[in-house]
DNA sequence: AGCCAGGACTGAG
DNA sequence: CTCAGTCATGGC
């Protein structure tokens, strides 16, 4: 299976994603331990809270009353542990020195993110890959899904990580394009009710073993 | 009225 | 190590 074809196919469909941009790596710590299992939409409204009340800060953060948190951030659901798991990080971090996170090798980095209560592979790697520009693919439930469909199964995320990094251009911005295609693939064609019809991967769907065709 | 959303932790087997 | 239960709000 050709990922560059995919990644190609998917970037003529739906253009460029530019997740997380121009953002620090502090926009997506919040961001990405925020959205956990959570709509994109409510996670931007509790970070529009935070910011309300000034509480939009790795400093503010770490030295907040605990309550004032979860009042920001109750619309991104999981509210109190959100809050805590927040909280817990950015102290964490600044005890750290968020500059470590920088110089250190990148196995190193993702060991420290990970030993953070609340930050698993997921959430390490995209704040990794997104908010430092580290190579590092991210490996979600969508991804799970439609490349189970496309006959791989990638149940074990370390193997599907590295299996991901070595069969395209090993360069962050091409992990965070692809990434966030493949969610973008997801979110149109691979939601509760499967719209193959005009799938960019359709040809690829149909060929796969049929035994997982049932997502 | 359920079901699901850009997961992770915990405890049990 | 695998797996169900838990955490919780908002949108459709």
């Amino acid at each position: 299976m050709d990922l560059t074809d995919i990644y190609r196919r998917l970037n003529r469909r739906f253009g460029r994603q530019k997740w997380w941009a121009k953002e620090n790596w502090f926009d997506v710590l919040v961001g990405a331990i925020l959205a956990q299992r959570t709509a994109w939409k409510n996670a931007e409204q509790a970070l529009e809270n935070l910011k309300k009340a000034g509480l939009y800060d790795l400093n503010a953060i770490a030295t907040s009353d605990l309550q004032s948190v979860e009042e920001c951030v109750r619309p991104a659901g999981f509210y109190r542990q959100k809050a805590r798991r927040l909280k817990d990080a950015c102290i964490r971090i600044l005890s750290l020195g968020p500059e470590r996170l920088e110089e250190m090798p990148l196995e190193e980095a993702r060991k420290a993110l990970l030993s953070i209560k609340g930050i698993g592979r997921e959430t390490a790697d995209s704040i990794l890959l997104y908010g430092f520009r580290r190579p590092i693919f991210v490996v979600d439930a969508y991804t799970n899904r439609i490349f189970k469909r496309l006959g791989r199964d990638l149940d074990d995320y370390e193997v599907a990580r590295r299996w991901f990094e070595a069969n395209i251009p090993q360069d962050a911005d091409f992990y965070a394009e692809l990434h966030a295609l493949i969610v973008r693939l997801g979110k149109t064609y691979c939601g509760s009710e499967p719209q193959c019809d005009d799938c960019p991967l359709l040809d690829i769907c149909r060929s796969a073993p049929a035994k997982d065709k049932a997502i």
